[in-house]
DNA sequence: TAGTTTACATACGTTTGTGAATGTATAGCG
DNA sequence: CGCTATACATTCACAAACGTATGTAAACTA
């Protein structure tokens, strides 16, 4: 067939990851063929194999399409790097924003959800998607890590000793806001994620140490809207 | 082939389950073939097509054959239903027990901690197992009931006013569970289950208003031992 | 404008798994 | 002691899926 553009090649990569997300959340990465991914995005397996070394690869894309913005949104906001450390319980505050925004994000925007879906559900993490697995491990660190600071921060600001290592306390908060969100995908019906999360967010908290905030739906800045989030910047 | 003894085709089920369990967890449920599984259990796969209907049946009993042991455990002890009553922190001591009774069993158990990384981490959920993801989430159901039954029984009790509905409280407990065990299981050098599992409890449960109890570490009753669980009650 | 590269489509060969059908020898039962 | 149901083993037919090899026409490039 005719050669395409440059942009209608990134067009056709664009339809096969679209494809791929919603098959693989259908059936299950496995039993997901190349040929039904290529069909569904009017293409061939020809144009797989051309843009993707094979599924895996494939798979890689499409989780990085979407978890490399996200991650992005949680790193510290560089250029003013006095503005982070002016804070006490202010660097609690980011956290809970940052992570109330993560769970807009992933109930409101379609996208968002589809892929979580697939990463907690419907793929097997073999060596094949070792890759996969060790940039989840690496990026959940990297979380940890940050929760670490901030907690840490927070109990010498305010001068509070903390019931235990500020790593095991970043480590639980961690799993708390992971576990809401994978149980939520699992039955999105059970509960609200935002409410129970940010209950959830405020009793551990306030069992650190930390006095609940009364400003709590402050939508915060440069954030998510309420709803219908932008797909992909632009 | 020769017809085998009652006890002999019981015994060629186990293996058969067994090989089953070490090869999802090495290679993926869907990558393992129901040849694989028979050669390991040192059969055939007409000895599986005997046994079970097909793979997804295979994978249930497989699940079935720890889980179940496992949710009775968490059952409240039937016949003395007064005892079931007599408490107020007593509850949340409870719980607090068998939840660490649940992680010890995680950590100390090979068999548990690889049925519940394949559960976790080496299977797609996707329509043909669609009976194990609803067994899985009346499990959760039940385990959240159970919690804040107990939960709201402590508040009662110690007469203290929760800060939200125990609904949610225990929605949020059980998150935290959950998110820890699937954290650890991940990779489970990067913390040691135990420790931030009890900590992690103590932070939450103290955040809902109730008072770290200072006998941790008293084992409790009829539970498990150290290491080496019997595998199956003999 | 001729040549080259791109962006796919098509065709092929091989491998692998599955379910069903069929074979078989013995354990258990009357 | 003979029959029958059991507990498998073996074989077969069929369908996918994968990776590669090759075809091709248009977009770039010099």
């Amino acid at each position: 067939m005719a050669r395409r553009t440059k942009e209608e090649a990134l067009a056709t990569r664009h339809k096969l990851l679209d494809a791929a997300e919603y098959l693989f959340q259908e059936q299950g990465v496995s039993r997901t063929s190349l040929q039904d991914i290529a069909r569904r995005a009017g293409a061939t397996r020809g144009a797989i194999y051309w843009h993707f070394k094979d599924k895996a690869d494939l798979f890689n894309a499409m989780m990085e399409r979407v978890t490399l913005p996200m991650e992005e949104s949680f790193n510290p906001v560089e250029g003013d790097s006095h503005a982070a450390q002016h804070s006490g319980e202010n660097a609690l505050h980011r956290v809970k924003s940052a992570t109330v925004s993560a769970l807009m994000q992933i109930v409101n925007d379609t996208q968002t959800r589809r892929v979580f879906e697939v990463a907690t559900q419907k793929v097997e993490y073999v060596e094949e998607l070792r890759a996969v697995r060790l940039r989840h491990l690496a990026v959940r660190n990297g979380f940890v890590s940050r929760f670490e600071q901030s907690i840490q921060q927070a109990a010498t600001q305010t001068q509070k000793d903390l019931p235990m290592s500020a790593s095991v306390a970043a480590q639980g908060f961690h799993a708390l806001i992971d576990g809401l969100i994978q149980n939520w995908l699992l039955d999105p019906q059970a509960f609200d994620l935002l409410d129970v999360g940010q209950c959830a967010m405020n009793v551990y908290l306030g069992g650190l140490g930390f006095a609940v905030s009364p400003d709590l739906d402050k939508p915060l800045d440069g954030s998510l809207g309420k709803r219908g989030l932008v797909q992909r910047g632009s």
